[in-house]
DNA sequence: GAACTCTACTTGACTAGACAAGTTGATGCA
DNA sequence: TGCATCAACTTGTCTAGTCAAGTAGAGTTC
């Protein structure tokens, strides 16, 4: 989401900013293989010296590329061309609402169940609470244009949002709730595929033959564990889709 | 895969370092909820004299949290927390081979296919080729301590390696070998539940109705196409994990 | 009221130099 | 040989100041 200095002369070969050329002609040669994996690179100093900038500069270029994960850094001993086979492509997961409403396209939520529980051990344990605690449980159905999208089954550590239940579901997605009750967060996600369960089938309006893509996600604030979410999608109706730039 | 320099502290609350320390500050803000969605934040000259450090350094701070999509700065304006609904989190998809390896796991790599053919026109178009231009095609099916994990259908753009039907995929992955050719790539995916082709169940040893993970993949290097692979999973015995850090 | 100008403030980027902290290899000594 | 020391080099971080570029609002003029 940062801008590119690149950007700003059109795409041309070099970038206006002094730190974003520095940083191009490391990115060309890294594509280009001048370093395998693992060799040295350039000093900070041997880049001062080609470039005719400060060392502030050169600084910058470099830690940005360490950043992105291209290069790598060891005090004391100089900067080495990343391993690359180790590179981790990100996907992103974006809220279903956002996602739904960019496409131009109507989402509809129908709130099958808003209660309170007293959470058994497994659960308990996910969201740092006694067994038997008191837990916040909601099953919402999502549809685009009409058609089922996603089975959104969610458990909610009460202590953080009290007036979770008297939320109107159907107007704003627990995901959104939950991010003004607590701006920032952690989360861990498991992706894989499944059956539906037969509930799940049902809610969804197919068989329970049907391949489904299962997100598991907890999410925690500061350490404590907020919501646990199980997000059913039909696998015919639903792909993450994702792209990964170096 | 940054270091974080408020480990060097061991996770106190002030790390040593002064960037750190603002930076740290902001974030705590932020978490907190001091700051709504788009409102202002302290202008640098605010900070500066607050933490009584240089501009130097509370750009920087403020540089990393606009890298991580914390906040935006707008030139003329100011510092805004940014708007999180918005923030999409992040999954890693590792290389298969150093997945299993890492799990202290044997990999094993049977291959099926390994010829050139003449590419059809839907797949000659998403490799940037002519209709009955060469590809390679490489099938092959990789077992973890002898369980057969995923089914890799590969198709590859001769252009770019040349050499790619001589390679001992027993030894080494297709992915592996193609970034060694080209070492940075830009990649496009798209991950969904489905159920196996008949070949694939067979080749996974899963029933054909097994819900299965499959990613699609298309990988570019420096704008052109260099493969595409489709990789099916048994639902049963992979997960992709991954985890969201703000 | 509408258009213009000027000022104050904001972020973007850079320089030149400094000190700290870590590694490596050569040198000299026991 | 083995060990300690030191010099050279590396990255990590910071300062104090500069200039550039962009925005918003106050004031002025028509």
């Amino acid at each position: 989401m940062r801008r590119d200095p690149d950007a700003a002369t059109g795409g041309a070969n070099t970038p206006a900013a002094p730190y974003a050329r520095v940083k191009q002609f490391l990115k060309g040669e890294l594509e280009l293989g001048r370093w395998a994996p693992g060799a040295r690179m350039p000093s900070d100093a041997e880049l001062v010296a080609q470039f005719g900038v400060s060392r502030m500069t050169v600084t910058r270029a470099l830690r940005e590329l360490q950043a992105e994960g291209l290069v790598e850094r060891v005090q004391g001993v100089g900067t080495f061309a990343a391993q690359l086979h180790r590179v981790a492509s990100t996907l992103t997961i974006r809220d279903l609402h956002e996602e739904i409403v960019a496409r131009g396209h109507q989402h509809e939520a129908r709130v099958q169940l808003v209660r309170k529980e007293s959470a058994p051990a497994a659960l308990a344990r996910q969201l740092g609470l006694k067994t038997g605690a008191d837990v916040f449980h909601t099953l919402i159905v999502h549809f685009e244009n009409g058609v089922a999208l996603q089975c959104e089954d969610r458990f909610v550590n009460p202590a953080w949002a009290p007036d979770f239940l008297s939320v109107d579901f159907t107007r704003i997605t627990p995901t959104h709730y939950l991010l003004q009750v607590a701006p920032l967060w952690e989360a861990q996600y498991s992706i894989e595929a499944s059956a539906p369960s037969a509930e799940e089938a049902r809610l969804l309006g197919v068989s329970a033959h049907e391949p489904c893509l299962v997100i598991v996600r907890r999410t925690m604030s500061r350490g404590v564990p907020i919501t646990l979410a199980r997000l059913v999608h039909p696998g015919r109706r639903y792909a993450l889709q994702g792209e990964f730039k170096p």
